[in-house]
DNA sequence: AAAATCCTTACACGCACTGTAAGTGGTCTT
DNA sequence: AAGACCACTTACAGTGCGTGTAAGGATTTT
């Protein structure tokens, strides 16, 4: 069963919201501590975020910004304004829908459910710039084709796709490919960067692998 | 370089789309004969399809199911007439957006963005009932897991899927896994479809394979 | 220049996938 | 009812890819 967060500050309309998405057999969950919304939606980790614009505590696009940056959970935005430049705004920042109240049962159901759709299969792939990870299996999309990794080399990429941009020290990349590991042989881990760097050489990649001599590694967009 | 196809009578509307489009750095290709639309679009599998309702020759509705019949093109849904009916309608032929006319510039770039990025990915995924496969890999997404199949397993699979619901002859199946082989060895597919047969068991799918005896399997749903 | 760190390359081990082969069970024909 | 045919299962051995080890070269730091 699909899961469904709702974020209303209009008792009346989420209660509305709720009972209407619950018939249709959805799991419904309504946050209402408005001033922790990203945190419990991250918590939560539903399969959509159905979000309001004008709430009391933080504007809504923030907290879509937000809980874009650090997941990839679906956002479909209400909205009583019927504004262009909430839209673009909204769209802009990630949202994947965009919907104005008063909104019509039948078109808010059926963008829900394309949204859902839509993410089919998308639960647990990473973002990167260009490329999509998945990582159950370490599978790369790019470009249109898709390519097995290796274990070792999607887990690398994996650990550090999660830290985008800073620096992952060598104990973190060597507890992420063998567990918590007591004799971390850095060597191997050595080897197992100049592997996954090479068949990023023969990918089209936008990004590379840079070392911090004596701290560890680095994945950045290339020059 | 993302390619966009248009399929607008009016001339003059066509001219527009398509010189806005190009301007943003897409490729744009104007289909203009109506009686051949579906196959056209099928022939340039466009990354993108903008299809108009109203048309000469056939309506929109019925071009859109076609397509989505023997693609995952996503398709766009431009009409002018703005009725929920004809949104309905769309969205359960699989349409992937509705955007009435007259449509502002900004809104309408930002769908296509939208759509283009929803579709990253999925370009060599075949969609059965309840999961995704990627054909390059032969990973299988399902239930928001995924896992990842031995090569022969994916192909048989992939071959059954193609042709879902109907019989698919024993040497059409060598042929995907073994390519045009001469000595086919009808044993050795049978032991991958074992496998397969094996693999599906474990996994929460909605469908399964039966045989029909004398003449190859069939993929079908489970009662 | 020496030391420390990072990188490359080659080699051998192991596991998962694969085809072969032999044997079982079911189904159709006569 | 019996035999022929086809579908299925299982076990086994070969192969290839991913892996860690090890040794040596390259680069930066002291």
């Amino acid at each position: 069963m699909k899961h469904i967060a709702i974020v209303e500050d209009e008792e009346m309309v989420a209660a509305e919201l709720s009972a209407m998405l619950q018939k249709e057999g959805y799991q419904v969950t309504c946050i209402e501590d408005f001033s922790r919304v990203t945190e419990e939606v991250l918590a939560i980790l539903p399969d959509l975020l159905l979000l309001d614009i004008n709430l009391p505590e933080k504007s809504g696009f923030v907290i879509c910004r937000e809980i874009k940056n650090r997941s990839s959970v679906p956002v479909l935005i209400l909205t009583s304004r019927d504004q262009l430049k909430d839209e673009i705004a909204a769209l802009e920042l990630g949202a994947d829908e965009f919907i104005t109240k008063p909104y019509r049962k039948e078109r808010l159901l059926l963008r829900i459910a394309n949204v859902l759709k839509r993410y089919e299969g998308r639960n647990n792939m990473l973002e990167g710039p260009g490329f999509l990870l998945d990582r159950g299996t370490y599978t790369l999309f790019i470009d249109g084709t898709s390519v097995l990794l290796p274990k070792n080399q999607g887990r690398i990429l994996e650990t550090l796709l999660l830290d985008f941009g800073t620096v992952v020290p060598k104990e973190k990349l060597c507890e992420a490919v063998w567990g918590t590991s007591e004799f971390i042989d850095e060597n191997a881990l050595q080897v197992n960067l100049t592997r996954l760097k090479k068949t990023m050489t023969s990918l089209p990649m936008k990004i590379a692998i840079t070392s911090e001599r004596g701290v560890g590694y680095r994945l950045e967009e290339k020059p």
